[in-house]
DNA sequence: TAATAACCGAGACGGTACGTCGCGTCTTAGG
DNA sequence: CCTAAGACGCGACGTACCGTCTCGGTTATTA
């Protein structure tokens, strides 16, 4: 249908002009679509947005118990940072950028977004738990706040790249912590 | 001059509606003052907040060699977590927000406040470092990222408050890993 | 559709505050209308002004031929000054005005407008020409500029009432000319 | 002193922009002149206008007896005419347009300048009449209005010069009437 | 010779209107 | 029925002038 047309147009005018040059306006233009469509299928453009974002996100979205914590965590840090292209992470950007404006979208990104991510690391390191990968002493709350704190500080400060050395190096910094070597 | 009554509104205004509902009309009419006056002196309502959080800062800024790596590290992160009081957590996360809405204020947030800050930490740390407080091995970058990505992950998801617990769990983790405890 | 409203805006706030007080922030306001929407049909108040008029003015466009010069000439005049009514008056003031102030409107105001009428007066003593009711010696271009110089006076001057006694003493002395009792 | 330079500048920019592009601020900055300056001396630009004219126009004045009606009017017409070069034309045509949208100015304009000059040629006719070369019918305070108003009208229509032929043209008229060969 | 006043430039200031942009809602016509 | 097209009320944008108001720095007397 047109809501295709709607992703693929809000993706290409955020590579153009970043997400400030978005309107709504923009989108349906370029989509060749009528503003009356697109707010028939989304309340604002962060929703786009994020709905473009989910379907990128789908692939990496799995975390599966391979039986180690270390590659556990490394897989997800991993697949979490390789995920994040450039232009996921723009958009990426965006959303937390609107969430700081927008109340309504705030809480629902908080919860939706920024919660269950934080918690699908946190299962991983309760799973370590269990198998006593993880130290009793380790705050995993903290961890899970720590890793995607520092994936998020590169997203909106774009001063390094989000590449696999840093996904390793975090790795290898939240396992360190998680084994309570502190 | 009319400079403390825009900053003073823009505050207040930050307060009551967040920085979504902050408009320069709104804080010219908040404080008595004309557009054109607002204009004169700052080119966007991001700088007004800016400018007002700067002076909130002023107090923060130093970071005073104490001779002990600890007492420098956990006093420069407490005072930086203190100083985000609530009010200055937004104006923070509205920033930062606008820095991904607005390139050519990105360009001034990124290196002359971000960056600033990380320099700031790393220069506690170079210091460990000659003293041997800190391991050869630690990423002194990376350790500044780490604990700023978690102090501004805090500052923009909204989901734990920035006390004085988190301060220090924040320090016992950055000077774990600078010690190579790991 | 918002057009009338507009037209009526306009006409009543020119009555009320004259044209210098007219401003199209005002005009949306009194006519229930959005800026946008005045802006997208009318490219300046003059333009309002002037299809106020128009509309006004589409009664006495009609010159007949009755087959008498003087009845044509007099008629003319009376169904000119008849239609400049006060309220009329203050209009062609207007745009006389703004005429002066905009170089762009004057163009289309002195060709479309002030031409078109001379034209039109031309054209009845054309006809009286050809019936020998004109004398050769008579310049019709002149004799409209008079005519038109005359009311056109009165209407911006406002010393004196656009009344039928000075219709008819506009017809005779043009008459008068024309039949080169001079 | 600097009134002269605000009186130059004002005419300056009158030429090269019209008067719809005048404003205060620019002949302030034009004449090199504080705005305080300006409204020191004058109330508004109208005024500024009207005495840059006024001692143009000083010239023009006198109307003196020369014991004959025909040299009298065909003077004071070929004077009048030819005070208004391009440059007086286009100052009193902003003053006309001026007083239609400040009535305040409207009543000094309407009569101290327009009632005052209708007033100097109906002197001169009211002589003819005494000496009689003036017809009883004829109406002195119309033939006024008729001379002054084809003269405005060119003024303001700028569709055909104010010329020495036009000032003959308008004299001969004028004598026609006034003789009552009508 | 100094003081004192008149005048000046510079420009900040509170306002009002400008003309434009995007919002989100609505109506209309057509496939 | 879903759509494109786009008019509409709304409100913020950033700019231009308005007329008023200090503020210092001349000149040009007057004491």
């Amino acid at each position: 249908v047109a809501r295709q047309a709607v992703l693929r147009a809000a993706g290409e005018l955020i590579e153009e002009h970043g997400y400030g040059g978005l309107t709504m306006e923009a989108i349906a233009r370029q989509a060749g679509v009528s503003k009356q469509t697109v707010y028939r299928w989304w309340p604002s453009k962060a929703e786009i947005v994020l709905e473009g974002l989910t379907d990128a996100a789908a692939a990496l979205a799995p975390a599966p118990d391979s039986g180690s914590l270390e590659q556990d965590v490394r897989g997800f840090l991993r697949r979490t940072i390789a995920g994040a292209t450039p232009q996921v992470a723009r958009m990426l950007a965006a959303l937390m950028a609107e969430a700081q404006l927008d109340e309504t979208f705030a809480q629902a990104f908080r919860r939706e977004f920024l919660a269950h991510r934080r918690q699908v690391l946190r299962e991983v390191l309760e799973r370590g738990r269990v198998r006593g990968d993880v130290s009793a002493n380790a705050d995993i709350q903290f961890l899970a706040e720590l890793a995607f704190g520092t994936i998020w500080y590169r997203i909106l400060g774009g001063h390094a790249p989000l590449d696999r050395r840093f996904a390793d190096k975090l790795a290898d910094t939240v396992l360190a912590l998680a084994a309570d070597h502190v």
